[in-house]
RNA sequence: GCUGCUGUAGCUCAGUCGGUAGAGCACCUCCUUGGUAAGGAGGAGGCCACGGGUUCAAGUCCCGUCAGCAGCUCCA
């Protein structure tokens, strides 16, 4: 999944779990330490929302221990229970498969997994594991849970554990002792004959009650790093009940129900063709109209801002980049020069460098300033073959770009500008977010001084919106730091789509200047942001979010038109006449056929509204009223009818009320 | 890019041991005039992803390429 996946850092974070340092441990087999005062891993429904007044330097609250989560039920918390579960998935894959090596084995945001490096089978042939391999696994943990009793805790030497570990042929183990800091105990856990190097804490003994299940199995790095050897990564999950089990499999079809790349073909959407090549996406009708809703929403609130509409080039001339310090910086994400007239062009990857030249098409003055200038921007970024996804990762796409240019004074107004239309935006389409400021990478350019008053900007600019900040550490543009905005879906899920950047380098490196009110020639600050992130992910995440249900104002088809029978189909063509009229996406299934079968169609299609018509509505000029996804029906006059969708309009409502009878 | 898996009609899938292609839905035509989620009959639709190879014979076996899927790594 490209989404929905442990959050940035929640691996390297659950490796960093240490033990507390200075508690005693035995050094025989004791039992396993309770769990209390260590940290936990944070559960699905725990990522805190940005909310007003807070702190906005406060440490990210994922790591406390407080949790609503009701399947929270068992004796020991839930990533506890996973974490355990993937030892005793550990020990049923050693005992059915002599000789294997284990990495890491962590509890996740959903489940847990193991690395695992399987030996060779009897033919010497490398052996990948299989769905059904899965399923004996499972059944080995059940019978080793029966009889493992409780679960115990060594603490060794760092010697001692290195010379353990190696003598069970364990490798990677004696390097993961290595990892461990100097000053914190070593320890091992033990339950039934097995054994494993392991930070813990983990559940007394796995004779309680509880269930698991194993779901997938793909390759992964040793410690992340595509130098490394590949091991096999099982992935699972537990729970203290069967219910929650259940519940957690049910969400997981629920995400595959809702999947756009599914919903993309079901609903006429958009499609992908291995004649065009990987990562480009062809939109069809359907979500043409969903996209047009979303651009013209979105250059309203733009205009009303005071953005002003650029248009730029694709293609430009390499020496661009150049200047701009892509090429030195961003080069593996270009596609390759062309050579036109033995010059070489490119094919844009952002859009601030056109916007530069237009600033520097004459003298700027700064009673101009602030200017912002905005373009649905088509860019396009190669992408390694293995992380295309659908809409959601992709290598051309249209960002919602703009940049800021301005004073310095007036930089934590137009950031602050951003952050309110952001905000806006995102809860038109009933997102909540989080936002993460984002620092100075490895790739940069400019001084730390500068990215240092820039950084200072951003969060200057967030406490005036009062808008809480995650710190998201080395994760900024090459340019400068930036504050992202992560929604949460429908299902819960983030995404990264809004971003505001502080860049005081580009307008360097480009000699932007200004005359000031003294005369004197100043350098502006640009701010780059993009609200919705780029149409293809932000739409591709909607149709998710929606599960193709979309709010009536973008709805592809808003209202599907019904004849009972053929002589009511002139009254349906006049009333469809009069919503079409009105600016209404209007479906008149006015052809011969059943009437259920239409009735269907239109909710397959997620049409908003249907209005049925036969004799009674005909005579009293009235509809019948369906709503999608409910079977109800209400009859109401057409033109009240027609009030309750053009108010549904106006104000972008998520709800599809019934009409008030 | 890497590891593993997959690619048959618009969609979902069947196709046995290698013997020349099948279903349901969607689509088209005709019949059906039906009060809230599939009326009936018929028809059309396939370079079995693409390119090589093995074989008397390849959707089926082998190799390569392309694309997709699950992850890893990286991002709007």
């Amino acid at each position: 999944m490209a989404y929905g996946e442990a959050r940035p850092g929640a691996a390297a974070r659950i490796h960093s779990l240490r033990a507390l340092p200075g508690r005693p441990r035995p050094r025989s087999w004791g039992s396993a330490p309770s769990q209390v005062g260590r940290r936990r891993i944070p559960d699905d429904d725990e990522t805190p929302m940005a909310t007003p007044g807070t702190d906005p330097h406060a440490p990210h609250a994922a790591g406390c221990c407080d949790t609503t989560d009701p399947r929270e039920r068992g004796p020991f918390p839930l990533s506890t229970l996973r974490h355990s579960v993937s030892h005793l998935m550990a020990s049923a894959v050693a005992k059915l498969f002599p000789g294997a090596k284990f990495g890491f084995g962590p509890a996740v945001e959903h489940g847990f997994y193991y690395d695992i490096e399987i030996p060779p089978g009897e033919d010497g042939e490398p052996r990948a594991l299989e769905e059904k391999d899965l399923r004996r696994i499972e059944d080995e943990m059940r019978r080793i849970a029966k009889k493992a009793g409780a679960m115990q805790c060594l603490t060794l030497t760092r010697d001692e554990a290195k010379a353990r570990m190696a003598a069970q042929g364990q490798s990677y183990k004696v390097e993961a002792v290595d990892l461990i800091p100097a000053g914190e105990a070593i320890t091992f856990y033990r339950h039934g004959d097995w054994e494993d190097l392991c930070e813990g804490p983990h559940i007394d003994r796995f004779d309680r009650e509880f269930a698991f299940q194993l779901t997938t199995v793909a390759g992964a790095y040793w410690r992340g790093d595509e130098k490394r050897p590949m091991l096999q990564r099982i992935y699972g999950t537990a729970f203290w009940t069967k219910e929650d089990l259940a519940a957690h499999l049910a969400w997981l079809e629920e995400v595959k129900a809702r999947d756009h790349r599914k919903l993309g073909t079901d609903l006429d959407l958009f499609s992908t063709h291995d004649e065009a090549g990987a990562g480009f996406v062809f939109w069809h009708p359907n979500l043409g109209l969903v996209r047009r809703e979303i651009e013209s929403f979105w250059w309203s609130e733009h205009l009303a801002r005071g953005y002003e509409p650029v248009y730029t080039p694709h293609v430009v001339r390499e020496k661009l980049f150049e200047k701009s310090g892509h090429l030195q910086n961003y080069a593996d994400l270009m596609y390759s020069p062309m050579d036109i007239d033995e010059i070489l062009y490119r094919i844009k990857p952002m859009n601030c460098p056109g916007h530069i030249l237009i600033y520097k098409s004459r003298g700027r003055s700064y009673r101009e300033l602030p200017l912002r200038w905005a373009e649905l921007g088509t860019v396009y970024r190669y992408e390694r073959s293995g992380v295309l996804h659908g809409m959601l990762r992709v290598r051309g796409f249209t960002q919602d770009d703009s940049h800021i240019f301005c004073t310095p004074e007036q930089l934590a107004d137009e950031i602050a500008g951003v952050i309110d239309l952001i905000a806006h935006t995102l809860r038109t389409f009933g997102f909540q977010f989080t936002a993460y400021l984002a620092t100075r990478p490895e790739k940069a350019i400019g001084s730390p001084e500068v990215w240092e008053r820039a950084l200072e900007a951003l969060k200057a600019a967030a406490a005036k919106s009062h808008l809480a900040l995650v710190l998201d550490e080395g994760g900024g543009a090459f340019y400068g730091p930036k504050i992202d905005f992560k929604v949460r879906d429908a299902l819960g899920r983030e995404w990264q789509n809004s971003t505001v950047q502080c860049d005081f380098n580009l307008p360097e490196r480009f000699d932007l200047s200004y005359t000031d009110k003294d005369g004197a020639h100043k350098r502006p600050i640009m701010v780059h942001r993009a609200v919705l992130g780029s149409f293809e992910r932000f739409v591709g995440g909607l149709i998710e979010h929606f599960g193709g249900r979309f709010p009536l104002w973008i709805a592809p088809e808003q209202v599907a038109l019904i004849p009972i029978r053929e002589q009511h189909a002139d009254y349906v063509r006049e009333l469809s006449g009069i919503l079409k009229a009105d600016g209404f996406r209007v479906g008149c299934m006015d052809e011969a056929g059943h009437m259920n079968k239409k009735i269907q169609s239109a909710e397959k299609a997620r049409t908003p509204y249907m209005l049925i018509a036969g004799d009674r509505e005909v005579a009293e000029r009235t509809v019948a009223v369906r709503r999608r996804g409910s079977r109800e029906q209400t009859v109401v006059p057409f033109e009240k009818f027609h009030g309750l969708v053009k108010a549904l309009r106006a104000s972008r409502s998520l709800e599809l009320p019934a009409p008030a009878g």
